[in-house]
RNA sequence: GCGAGAAUAGCUCAGUUGGUAGAGCACGACCUUGCCAAGGUCGGGGUCGCGGGUUCGAGUCCCGUUUCUCGCUCCA
């Protein structure tokens, strides 16, 4: 485990030093959570969301994509649950270090009183026998009076501060009903604290007339509420899809594990509109095509696997992640939620506006169903770079670091280079990249020895370094040096194209799928 | 958010009982070599995370703070 760690610890600084990801706001000590990509690993990511986009949106005929905005109407959030769900008052305890949710401690010492009763009830009909009068038993016993009354004060209380959202007032119930953790038994709190979980911001200029908003904490509502405008300006026969691509917003409590988890992040999603009753079947068949996604780009298949959820959201009615074995545990990348009807129910609920499909076949209106695709962006990035990253001893005292991406995801696909920089060689070499860079990320490079270029391309994930050398000159042939064996071949000039194709682009790897 | 640890050049790290910063690699220029790192010469780069305090003097001691790592916690 400790190995892995260390893994992990040099997988990120290997993103650092070779341009892949930054720690945002460095010079200024950073800002925690947020990172920025650099010049390879925007390469890197770019990759990513267009293999997902054109597998989605080019490869299936019902299944379109859109462009929604970050900033939504704030209902949109009510209607959605997000801002129920992502408002808890939290406590902690200082001995246990353990965290609850302060209405849950006092909702259930407010149980505690109404088992007080129960008990004193309990008692007095083993007593009475048949003779007991419940009613009337509660409405004389001084026991019950006193509970009922402690009871109701705690309720009221607690309601009133729940209401006006006063969280020391919370606090100070939990510390006057003497609540204590459960676990260490003490009364050490620490103060309530409110955590939102989404972003605020103001819309419009002045005080009185700006209006708060969210930024969006799933790029899903922006699909949603744009059912309508897709399905009918597309004409749109369910069952289809809309795909999104787009930054989300959360802000976590604690967010670590470098990109896995961060606050500004960057969702692909893909919400898949079905027959009510059909959605169990779509949700089967989408979780094989995306485990084949991801199977496709060759990173072993026995580092991806399932894990279904028992606990299921408000919204799901069945569950999936796929996960890909990280340095720190498999770990989930890709979520596939069968998400009922909630979502547009919700919609046409506060919206007012009628958000069917009717359909012919069946000759009915009805709210679609949603299987629901989402990847991190973020995560499938790091997967990858984990999956990628390498270390080969290479002769005696010699290691080389190397990064094992899909040819189709590489940063940069080829380098050219001159064997030394004299004889026109670089010259030559120029030219060569001339006829490839408008179909490749190309790189030129003459600086160092070439072994010494060969292992810095290694390093980024390079596919092809292609050396001019003298013979080039004569008979117009290069050597090609593939990453993964190290190997070269001597080939003519005219067939780069052919051969840095076949590995690269991504026409070839849709085919397999 | 709690607890523990860490922070010195792009990277990995030295820095003695406090006396105004070093190495290797990397980077740049030139020379040399040329098919799998580590040839030569010269050079650039750090107010030692930040802010206070103690001291004649702080990278070094004390306090605070930020960021990161690990554990707990949380996780639609």
């Amino acid at each position: 485990m400790a190995q892995q760690e260390d893994v992990f610890k040099k997988i990120v600084a290997h993103c650092k030093e070779y341009g892949f990801v930054f720690p945002s706001s460095e010079i200024y000590d950073g800002l925690g959570a947020v990172y920025d990509y650099g010049q390879n690993g925007i390469e890197l990511k770019n990759n990513i969301k267009r293999y997902w986009w054109d597998a989605m949106v080019k490869l299936n005929e019902n299944i379109v994509g859109i462009d929604s905005s970050i900033f939504m109407h704030p209902t949109i959030w009510k209607a959605s649950g997000h801002v129920d769900a992502f408002n808890d008052p939290l406590i902690d305890n200082k001995d246990s270090k353990k965290r609850y949710r302060a209405d849950v401690l006092i909702e259930e010492q407010i149980a505690k009183y109404d088992e007080k009763i129960e008990k004193e009830v309990a008692k007095a009909a083993k007593k009475f026998g048949d003779a007991f009068d419940k009613e009337k038993f509660l409405a004389t016993s001084v026991h019950c009076q006193e509970h009922q009354a402690k009871r109701d004060a705690l309720h009221a209380r607690y309601a009133k501060a729940m209401n006006d959202n006063n969280l020391e007032e919370l606090r100070q119930i939990i510390i006057d009903e003497e609540i204590a953790c459960p676990i260490s038994g003490t009364k050490n709190w620490t103060d309530v604290r409110q955590f939102n979980l989404m972003f605020s911001t103001e819309m419009g200029s002045t005080a009185d007339g700006s209006m708060k908003i969210f930024l969006r904490p799933e790029t899903a509502q922006g699909i949603f509420v744009n059912f309508l405008n897709v399905q009918k300006t597309g004409r749109m026969k369910i069952p289809f899809g809309i795909a999104q691509i787009g930054k989300a917003f959360r802000n976590e409590i604690v967010a670590r594990q470098f990109i896995f988890r961060m606050r500004e992040f960057e969702q692909m999603e893909m919400q898949f509109f079905v027959r009510p009753g059909e959605e169990l079947k779509w949700f089967e068949y989408w979780k094989k095509v995306r485990l084949n996604w991801h199977k496709a780009l060759g990173m072993g298949d026995e580092n991806y696997r399932y894990h279904d959820h028992d606990k299921l959201a408000h919204y799901a009615n069945a569950a999936t992640d796929i996960e890909f074995r990280m340095p720190f545990g498999f770990k989930e990348v890709e979520g596939i939620h069968s998400r009922t009807n909630f979502d547009l129910s919700q919609h046409q609920k506060y919206s007012g506006k009628k958000i069917q499909y009717f359909d012919p076949e069946l000759n009915e209106n009805y709210v679609p169903f949603v299987i629901e695709t989402s990847i991190g962006v973020d995560r499938m990035f790091l997967s990858i770079m984990c999956g990628a990253y390498t270390e080969e001893v290479v002769g005696e005292n010699d290691t080389r670091v190397v990064l094992k991406l899909p040819a189709v995801l590489a940063p940069v696909k080829a380098a050219i280079m001159p064997l030394v920089k004299k004889d026109g060689l670089p010259e030559k070499a120029r030219e060569i990249i001339n006829t490839l860079k408008y179909d490749f990320n190309v790189q030129y490079d003459e600086k160092d020895s070439i072994g010494k270029r060969y292992r810095r391309q290694d390093a980024i994930g390079t596919p092809f370094c292609i050396t001019v050398d003298h013979q080039t000159l004569e008979d117009g042939t290069v050597t090609i040096r593939e990453r993964d064996t190290m190997e070269q071949e001597r080939v003519p000039v005219a067939d780069l194209y052919s051969i840095i194709s076949k590995k690269t682009s991504f026409s070839e790897l849709f085919k397999k799928l």
